[in-house]
DNA sequence: ACTGTTGTACGAAAACATTCGTATTTATGA
DNA sequence: TCATAAATACGAATGTTTTCGTACAACAGT
């Protein structure tokens, strides 16, 4: 059997897109056009092209039953998350994650209850020992 | 006066070279390119290239006294982390260092000993007050 | 049925990033 | 000085992502 090829990840465009599908469920072109533009201006057929690459790639699926056709994401956004973050962390930060997160907190974008709930998980981890120290 | 543009986030191939710059201090086109080479096969004219590239940004200044140029980063290494991380955060996760520092830690890619600096942080943070939560 | 509106399909252009071949320059040492 | 080695300069080929113009199809209202 033919390994399936890993998924590629998401440019910068798409996940931008896939965000928005993870957020609202199954979308249309047009939905996610508008959202964007309001942010910035992007062309209905730019986003189109977008989403029908995605298609292709085997990030989301599409129902073209009727004229409208609605897009939802393959991907699950955990999972997704993950891999971006550990990729992420290999390029910039040589493996540490922990360098990473000293880098993330040390910029005042987390309030007291999210630095609170942080100090939790940390504990959690710690308890449940699954750390490899050797 | 013309504003200075916002420096450009170094690509993939040059936050690479960056980090060798950052950990190296001074460096030749052949010094990074016989790094490179030990985990992948990189041709030489090829890095000198990106180095070359990431000069004329204003990446990295170099020095042409001698015949071997010399490549100095000019981005600060913690700035510039902040950075890539910040745009990340806003990229990938919708602005939430929470939900970043959710994601790095929940692969057991720490160690105990790296949590626990971690939560030392988070004290200090918590204890200097500075969140501003409302 | 006709016309305007709103979709999708397709392909090409523009913008970047990456790679590398070839030419040229500079230094070294026999 | 001449041959060789090692460096930089330059420009072109490749690959990928992003953007968008144009063509065509489906539908709605009159």
């Amino acid at each position: 059997m033919t390994s399936p090829p890993t998924k590629s990840l998401p440019t910068d465009a798409e996940l931008e897109v896939l965000q928005l599908l993870w957020e609202h469920g199954k979308c249309s072109v047009r939905f996610i056009n508008d959202i964007l533009n309001q942010k910035r201006e992007v062309g209905y057929t730019t986003t189109l092209k977008i989403m029908q690459i995605m298609n292709d790639k085997g990030l989301v699926e599409r129902n073209t039953d009727s004229k409208i056709h609605l897009y939802t994401a393959l991907l699950q956004e955990t999972k997704a998350k993950k891999r971006l973050v550990n990729d992420f962390i290999s390029n910039a930060f040589n493996g540490s994650a922990k360098e990473l997160v000293m880098h993330a907190l040390g910029n005042h974008k987390a309030t007291h209850a999210e630095l609170d709930e942080i100090k939790a998980l940390i504990t959690t981890l710690e308890k449940s020992g699954k750390d490899v120290d050797h």
